[in-house]
Formats: C-alpha cells, sequence, structure tokens
DNA sequence: CCATGCCTTGTCGATTTAGCCAAATAGGCA
DNA sequence: TGCCTATTTGGCTAAATCGACAAGGCATGG
C-alpha cells in the first residue's frame, strides 16, 4: 500500500470513526428525527456528563457528520450528511445475518 | 436512554468499529475486487506484521463483515455482508464536502 | 453588576486498541 | 519423523479513547 492509498483510507477511516461510538449513533439517529437539538437537550436524553456529549458532538463535526449553530446562549446541532442513515439498514442486516448464524449453530 | 436502546446503539457500534481502521477498510476493498484472499496475500499488500493482520481480519470475522475458509495450510478470507461497501460512496461524498468547504474558506 | 445556565476545554485515571516479537498449532512434504 | 510454511495466540508497550470533575467563557435576566 502506498502512501496515496495510505491516505486515502486513513481519510475513510476517520469518518467511519466518527460513527463508531453508541453514544454518537444515538445522537445521529436522534438528529435525523428531529432536525437540530442543543447540547442539553442531548445530554438530557442521554445521561452522561455534559463536556462528555459536547467532546462527542465536536468530534461529529469535526468528521463533518454534523453542523452547530449557535443561538443566544445555546448551542443546537443539525445533521449534514444524511447519506450515513442509509448505514444503518446494511448494519441491521449484518446483525440479523448474525444472529440467524447463531440460531443456526445451535440446531 | 433505556437499557434496550443502548443495546441496540451498542450492538451497531460494534459493527461500525469493525470497519474504523485504514487496515481494515483496505481488506475490504481488496475483498470486494478480489473475491478472497488468504492471510499472506493480505499480509504482503499491506506491509504489517502477519499477526497484526491476522488480529485484523478475526476482528472483522467476528463482527460478521467477513467468513474464513481453511483449505490446507492456508485461510482464505471472503467478504460476508457486501452491503458495507455502499458505505464508501457516503464517505466520499462526506469527504468531498468537507474539501469543498475548507476550499471555501479560504476565499 | 452579579448570579445563573449553557457550553467548551484542561486534566486525570481507567480501558481499549494497535503493533511487534516470540511461542504454539496445524498442514504438507521429503 | 522432522522440517518448512501458514496462521493464530500470548505478552508487552505505546497511543488513543472515554468518562468524570473542575475551571473558564459567554449570554441572559434580574
Amino acid at each position: 500500500m502506498n502512501a496515496k492509498q495510505q491516505a486515502k483510507y486513513e481519510a475513510r477511516a476517520k469518518i467511519i470513526k466518527a460513527l463508531a461510538h453508541p453514544t454518537r449513533l444515538f445522537i445521529v439517529d436522534e438528529l435525523s428525527k428531529t432536525e437540530q437539538r442543543c447540547v442539553c437537550e442531548l445530554t438530557e436524553m442521554i445521561g452522561v456528563d455534559m463536556s462528555t456529549v459536547s467532546r462527542h458532538l465536536a468530534l461529529l463535526k469535526n468528521a463533518g457528520i454534523v453542523e452547530d449553530e449557535k443561538r443566544g446562549s445555546m448551542v443546537y446541532y443539525r445533521l449534514r450528511m444524511s447519506c450515513v442513515l442509509k448505514f444503518f439498514d446494511c448494519i441491521e442486516s449484518v446483525i440479523a445475518c448474525n444472529a440467524a448464524n447463531q440460531q443456526q449453530l445451535l440446531t
């Protein structure tokens, strides 16, 4: 693998890594349902420290998946690349396929 | 977020995490082009220790993304859920969108 | 101006991850 | 049997990640 290839896969991995956490998946899911949410709302829903949520959001933003907008003292986040939602169908089918496989091993 | 929700997002995150590494993305890409590859071939292409490649493959297998088949003394891996390939279009568009944004900041 | 609420950032400890080397396992072949 | 190759696994270190708490910045409302 040459340097250019390497860079390509690293760039891709960075985006995927940004999604690779339950809390961040929840955030993406939530923003697909509700257009925009402030940090405090998400914090409330998730149930971890606000600083932790803030960092998750910063990470998603840095990857280009969400964007933020400050209004007054609140910061609202919304989905910037909604194509990531398409991942979920495939993910679910992987999970279902794994489950079916597990099942089969028992018989 | 209740326990069931939590579990759902964790299961999803596990799959995504399995893809969140440049080497593993390379492997998936390669298996989309060539149907099957043994560990030694992939090791050759990637240029890290075979034990490292073996672990990456085990991780992908554990997530249900690839499957393996032992033939003689070699182990061949192939893609099990090719739907993950669909991720790449979206990923590329995120990258392109980020780049366009960067560009705009310079003007 | 001060208090309060919203948010981000610095720091720390605990956990996970990635890579290497060495050792163990397993198949193929002389 | 004994060597060689292919692969996995154990052990180790360095680096990254996550979560909590504390402190600081900024806006709002008395």
